[in-house]
DNA sequence: CGATACACCTACTAACTGGTAGGTGTATCT
DNA sequence: AGATACACCTACCAGTTAGTAGGTGTATCG
């Protein structure tokens, strides 16, 4: 059984959330799990190695299937990009009480990256996939025609995925859903007009 | 005197910029400056306090002090935007290692917003009077036609800011100052534009 | 049936960490 | 000179927390 294994990181993932990872603490988890000290360090020889397993298990496959979205849409980037931040607005913050917790992957890029290299490689490397895949996207957006040749593609990509997080930080310091959309607003018209510009 | 409390002020505000609130360990800090416990507890009842010290004596006069420079600048709100821009690279974002560090204020507001009311009222207060102050100046702007008049001010405003934030937290992510500027980049251009559409 | 592996439990510890109690030295005021 | 206030020090404590040692029960395999 691994039921144990997916609870233990499960709720640890939801105490980092709240708490960050160095504010998290197994002991509490565990007990409000019932679940033993024995059975965490069954599963995992420390806490930092659960650490990195929540950022591999949960983490990365999350934030890279949003992505993933991108590079498939049937009617272009421009349209993927949209039905992202869509997406952000009606699954990931979906509340003043979600804005508030602000989005995992950057609260645990802005608590760790300084203070542990495993931590950040992992952290990096999913924001680096991100970027590769909206570039890439992009790109062929330009390729195609769809968007102006002279567009700056690794810059325009940086700025996409920046607002996105700066939403969620605003968001986060103002405890407010109605100001994450705000944001994600004029993003998307932002990103509608990086089209009409090719006119 | 009060050399010993700056100086308790000054280097705890630069272990928390590395190490985050609760990481910040205050007997590190004290053995470091060889001050002692005594002294600690002398000019601070507890930790949390002299976190909200931090707060209020440092980060609050530092941030509005820079947004200040927007309602004052003297030829208009976007140049006074553009200004600001210019300061944050470089004067507050200045290498691959201070970007890998982040922005203070926001690194406080991801984690201690959710954790601690007296955290949370300060940080939002200073947000909330950047976002005053620059909205103020955009409102002027559009009265006095520089600006177009369908401009939504309060959205435009929360996305500068936004896009501010993101600028550091994809600087961190990636520990670039390259990304930072590119970021700023684009939002210099975007900002820029806002004063042509009125034409 | 014995052996092995797995999944888990109980009890403990060593180190850390925020905070306290009570004292000392020095300057200032009266 | 005595009293008071301030700035600071030393030694200690109590609670917390990650991590460990060693054991138990059960299923599976040969």
């Amino acid at each position: 059984m691994k039921a144990t294994r997916e609870e233990l990181l499960n709720a640890h993932f939801k105490a980092m959330h709240l708490h960050g990872f160095q504010g998290m603490r197994t002991d509490k988890v565990i007990q409000e799990l019932s679940i033993t000290k024995g059975a965490f360090y069954h599963y995992f020889p420390d806490k930092i190695t659960l650490g990195y397993a929540i950022v591999e298990e949960i983490l990365r496959p999350q934030y890279l299937g949003l992505w993933k979205t991108v590079e498939q849409h049937p009617s272009g980037v421009i349209d993927g990009i949209l039905a992202i931040l869509a997406q952000f607005k009606s699954k990931i913050c979906t509340s003043d009480e979600s804005a508030a917790l602000g989005c995992p992957l950057n609260n645990l890029i802005q608590e760790m990256s300084p203070l542990d290299e495993g931590f950040h490689n992992r952290l990096q490397f999913i924001i680096a996939e991100e970027r590769r895949m909206l570039r890439q996207s992009l790109k062929a957006g330009v390729q195609q025609g769809h968007l102006p040749a002279h567009l700056v593609v690794d810059d325009v990509t940086l700025f996409i995925l920046a607002s996105i997080q700066g939403a969620f930080a605003i968001g986060k310091a103002l405890k407010s859903k109605t100001a994450f959309d705000q944001i994600i607003g004029i993003l998307e018209l932002w990103v509608s007009q990086l089209a009409k510009q090719s006119a």
